[in-house]
DNA sequence: GCTCGGTATTTTGTCCCACAAATGAAGGAG
DNA sequence: CTCCTTCATTTGTGGGACAAAATACCGAGC
């Protein structure tokens, strides 16, 4: 009854469900749609690829965690983009994340943040100098690490949208979780949060003088210090 | 979706799918399993929580793309920690291709690979220099323009992937049908293609012989002549 | 003619059942 | 003791049924 082995579309790797999750993303670009259309009903999906109503509707489960489609009763599959939303959700899991990905992610950020400085010196608003001075102010009197993360994170997205790019903004905000889970390990004592305060504060006049040394050295410095608190395994 | 994460219970209101997640992350935090544990069967989680073994399957499926868990027959559901795969794919799907949206790229590019030297200036093995060259070639000996950009991506991916960073190499590979179809309209002139074979070379050249400055100069250089071929519209 | 309310229909949400496929486990033959 | 066969368990897929929700439609009343 099954292997249909409908030829002519995609020749998904594996599993039936996969293969229908293939077929909907080749629907979504071939007709392009977008935000606020909708997919044909289950039914219908189900008799194009071959599939039954229950592996579309585990595609179209896969979907919904991606945040690309909702679904509604009596309209169906919604297309959305709520994927931030979704990465979020990913790592609000308890499984703690691995000292890995954590160095590589961090490896990341300095590969782009210590070389914003051509970009930015010169170039930063002082509206956008002060909102980061308050920010890190903020998370020198933050109550608990957790908000403390946040001021921190707040910190270095503005420095990092600052430079204009959206893709970059982008993919700093599909980091967060990660960045900011790393970050909150790292203001639990409080002699740590006071040096990424020092560090901010330095990476700050670097930016208001134009000093491109002194800012790379003291953003190297501040990553590195992030790292402080991981377990020694895994070097990346 | 919600982030019941801490809390004692599992108030879970939403569908009974959410619920099914909703106990399962509480079994996990509970149990405190980790990496390589077994779920219980899905016919046994849907006992426990009441529910049949498709709304179970939905629920799991939710983990699967999170990258949470992998099921395998007979076995049952493993925790493992794809997250980070599952994050990349998300952000795979889906991506509109406007001129801004290239110009948006190519920044974000020059933002990284302008600023690689400083990684990759001698650390960058000889056969890897040896791939990138060959590339380069096959770029301008290609036929088409589609093939002459799958080399011109190979050539930049190599270069990404040298630098030894999973995150940004990620990145990239989620660029990549952007960054690849702007490749493409770069090269159906021959002059173009003339011009980034030998932009390539300098910029072998210049890592391979560690001039830092002749690196970034013939970078620069390279990604403005990508950008050559848009309409004008929308300036970065 | 227009508005309000109820009905109809479509579509998703959940559950049950059945069987196929995979695969680890147990048991038997040499 | 080792290898092979058989078995049992678990996921993978498909089909059917009914409930729930929400839109669409149609008729009654003003």
């Amino acid at each position: 009854m099954q292997k249909a082995d409908d030829s002519g579309s995609e020749a998904a790797s594996g599993s039936a469900v996969d293969q229908v999750v293939a077929a909907i993303r080749a629907l979504i670009r071939e007709r392009g749609l977008g935000v606020g259309d909708v997919l044909p009903s289950e039914a219908e999906l189900g008799a194009m690829v071959g599939a039954g109503r229950n592996t579309v509707r585990e595609a179209i489960r896969i979907l919904k965690a991606y945040g690309i489609v909702e679904s509604r009763q009596k309209v169906g599959a919604v297309i959305t983009d709520r994927r931030r939303e979704a990465v979020m959700d990913v790592f609000s899991f308890a499984i703690d994340i691995s000292a890995a990905t954590f160095r590589d992610v961090q490896g990341f950020r300095r590969l782009v943040e210590v070389n914003l400085a051509e970009t930015l010196i010169g170039r930063l608003p002082a509206a956008t100098l002060a909102a980061m001075a308050a920010e890190n102010a903020a998370m020198a009197a933050a109550e608990d690490p957790a908000a403390a993360a946040r001021h921190d994170y707040a910190f270095h997205r503005l420095l990092v949208e600052a430079a204009g790019n959206r893709t970059l903004a982008e993919v700093y905000a599909i980091l967060r979780p990660v960045v900011q889970r790393l970050m909150e390990t790292g203001k639990t004592e409080r002699r740590a949060r006071d040096g990424a305060f020092r560090e901010h504060a330095a990476i700050l006049d670097a930016l208001g003088t134009g000093d491109r040394l002194g800012y790379a050295y003291h953003m190297n410095r501040h990553l590195d210090a992030g790292l402080e608190f991981l377990p020694e395994a895994g070097r990346g």
